[in-house]
DNA sequence: CTTAACACGTGACGC
DNA sequence: TGCGTCACGTGTTAA
C-alpha cells in the first residue's frame, strides 16, 4: 500500500529520457483540454454558485436531470391538456366590419392589436335560432370526448340533427353540432353552455 | 523544475509527518468524488461513445446545449399551440359561467337581448394552428356561397382538408372549413379575415 | 492553523 | 513500440 522509493528499482517501465518530456506535455495538453472543457461547462450551466470541479459536476448533473423532466413534462403537456381553468372563454373582440346594418365602412378594422392571445380550452359556445340549437366546442383531443358531448347534449332533451368533429393542429378537436329543441321546452343559450361546460368539468 | 527528493530539503514548506497522510487521504476522497460525479455524469447522457472524461464533458456539453435548444422549441410551440384568433363581427359575449375565473357580474348579462339580438351576416373568424387554419362562415343561406367560399380560399394558397356546410334555421349556413397553409407560405389571421370579407363584399 | 481545491510530474495500463 | 488515458502523491495557494 505505502509507496516506496524506487529510485531505481524499475521493475516495470523505464523512461527513455528524450520521451520523457514528451509524457510531461501531453499530459499538460490533456489537463488543458480538461480544463476548458469544464469551463465550458460551467458556462452554460446557470446559476453556479462554486465554481470547483466537483460542483459543477453535481451542477450540471442537476441540470441534467432538470432539463429532462422538463422536456418530459413539456413534451406531455403538449400532448394533454392544462385544464384546472376551464372557462368559457370571452371572445376578443375586433371591431366589426359591418356592426349595425349599415355596411359601409370597410376599412375600419385594420388594428388588430392582439391576433396571438392566449386560449383556454373547452371553449364552449352555443346559439339559438328558433328551434334549432348550434353548439360549438374547441377541445381537447380526447378519446370519447364526441360520444360524451353528444350523449350530454341528449340528455338536455335536444335532438341531435348534425355533428362533425374536426381534428384541428395535433391536439385540439372542433366539434360542431346542430341539434333541436323538442315540444315546448326551451333552454336559453346561457343555461345550455353552462350545462356543457358542467359536464366538461366531470370528463377531464 | 526537476522534482528533488526533499527527505529534509524543506526550501517551502514542511510538511508534519502525521498529516502528510491526511493529505493523500484527503486528496483521495477528492478524486473519488469527482470520480463518481463523472460515472454520474455519463450514465445520464444517453449516446456515449467514448467513456474518457474529456469525451464525457465534451459529450455532455453537445447534450446540454441540446436540451436547451430543445426546450426553447418546445416553448416556442407551445405558445405557437395557443391558436391564434381573429372574430370579425361583434359576438355576444357569455359570461363565465358562475366560477373563480371570471369573477365579473355574475348574472347581470341574462337579459333578453341575447338570443333575440339581431346578427349581422356574414361572420367571419378564422384561428391558426401551425399551419392548420380553422375557417368558420355564419352566413346566409345562398346558393353556390360554399363554392365561392372554397375556390377563395384555395385562391388564398390554403389547401383545404376538410369543409362542411350546415343549415341552420332556415335563413343561414354555418361553413367550417380545414385547410392547412403549403410550404413557407404563412399568413396573418387577421389578413386572410380581411381577405375573405372581401371576397363576401363581392359576393353578396 | 486547518481545510479544501488545484496543477503538476510520474508510473502504470491498454491499444 | 509508441500514444493516450488514468490515478496517485505532492507542493502550493487561498479562504
Amino acid at each position: 500500500m505505502i509507496k516506496t522509493r524506487p529510485f531505481s528499482s524499475m521493475a516495470t517501465t523505464t523512461r527513455s529520457p528524450s520521451h520523457a518530456q514528451d509524457h510531461i506535455l501531453a499530459e499538460r495538453k490533456r489537463r488543458e483540454k480538461l480544463s476548458q472543457r469544464f469551463i465550458a461547462l460551467s458556462s452554460i450551466v446557470p446559476g453556479l454558485k462554486k465554481m470547483d470541479k466537483a460542483s459543477v459536476l453535481g451542477d450540471a448533473i442537476k441540470y441534467v436531470k432538470h432539463l429532462q423532466e422538463k422536456i418530459k413534462q413539456l413534451e406531455e403537456q403538449t400532448k394533454k391538456r392544462t385544464v384546472e381553468s376551464v372557462v368559457l372563454v370571452k371572445r376578443y373582440h375586433l371591431p366589426a366590419a359591418d356592426d349595425d346594418d349599415d355596411h359601409s365602412n370597410s376599412s375600419s378594422n385594420d388594428d388588430a392589436d392582439d391576433d396571438t392571445r392566449r386560449r383556454s380550452l373547452p371553449e364552449i359556445e352555443a346559439r339559438a335560432s328558433e328551434r334549432d340549437v348550434m353548439i360549438r366546442i374547441h377541445c381537447e383531443k380526447q378519446p370519447g370526448v364526441l360520444a360524451k358531448v353528444l350523449s350530454e347534449v341528449e340528455s338536455l332533451r335536444l335532438s341531435i340533427v348534425n355533428s362533425s368533429v374536426l381534428p384541428f393542429g395535433n391536439s385540439t378537436l372542433d366539434i360542431t353540432i346542430v341539434a333541436q329543441m323538442d315540444g315546448e321546452f326551451s333552454m336559453k343559450v346561457i343555461e345550455l353552455v353552462k350545462n356543457l361546460r358542467l359536464a366538461f368539468l366531470k370528463f377531464m
